[in-house]
DNA sequence: TGTACATCTGAGCAGGTGTTCACATATTGC
DNA sequence: GCAATATGTGAACACCTGCTCAGATGTACA
């Protein structure tokens, strides 16, 4: 019952074996904790972050106005973006010599909310 | 109206100006950009991403169980259950000389869930 | 076309991060 | 008490990441 090899401590063959057996296989046969993990990758940067919240604020803004939002060079915020806009979390458009970037779905919007409800409300009831 | 010294380059001054400087003050204002950062850092692990997935899955795992759950060695699977505690992320339970791990609040299901529809739906209409 | 502006890109480097190793602590049963 | 199991801790190391610097690309206007 995939017993994993090379581990050979925790000794005890106990009633939570098949239970454990079935997380192994669930968390091991899909791919999902990996992406999500480089999804938060990406949120777990403190610049990225605030250029989210400044979009947030402002609904769309250029690099050169975004970067003095957050206080960053140009370069920096232009780096920052291309991840953010690789993975879909933001979008842009050309305007001129200027491209405007905003956030590309709500669903980046949510998790910001859901993150702060939890920083807010710390450690509640499960 | 708050011009930020030591960048100087992007010289438009058009419409905008008050926009950014609404979203500066919002944003350097208020330390929640960082914190967001600082969760969505830790959830930013393969790993630790794949811990919470498990525990998702089985509600209550000890570390050792865990560790086999997600093919890391026990060391490091403390190691990182040090850091999700400490953030609030997991909570703990003594049984002897096990400990049960569990995830803390509803906030984190949540934010795996939004996440995994993020990456379900792609990127999708703003 | 040439100049100025806005953004993008690649290389190089300092700082942070996760793992392993060795050891410490805690709990149970003899 | 002692031995065995389960977990926690600190140091050392390799690896990754984000910034800056220099230069390239793209766009607008005279």
């Amino acid at each position: 019952m995939a017993e994993i090899a090379g581990l050979d401590t925790c000794r005890d063959t106990e009633v939570d074996e098949d239970r454990v057996a079935a997380t192994v296989a669930w968390v091991g046969g899909v791919e999902e904790p990996s992406r999500v993990a480089d999804l938060f990758r990406l949120l777990g940067d403190a610049t990225r972050t605030r250029m989210l919240y400044a979009l947030l604020e402002a609904g769309e803004l250029c690099v050169c106005d975004l970067a003095r939002a957050v206080e960053v060079s140009e370069t920096a915020t232009s780096h920052a973006l291309r991840l953010l806009r690789t993975a879909g979390i933001v979008a842009n458009r050309r305007a001129g010599r200027k491209v405007y970037y905003r956030l590309a779905d709500t669903h980046v919007r949510l998790l910001l909310d859901v993150s702060g409800e939890h920083l807010r409300h710390g450690e509640s009831a499960p």
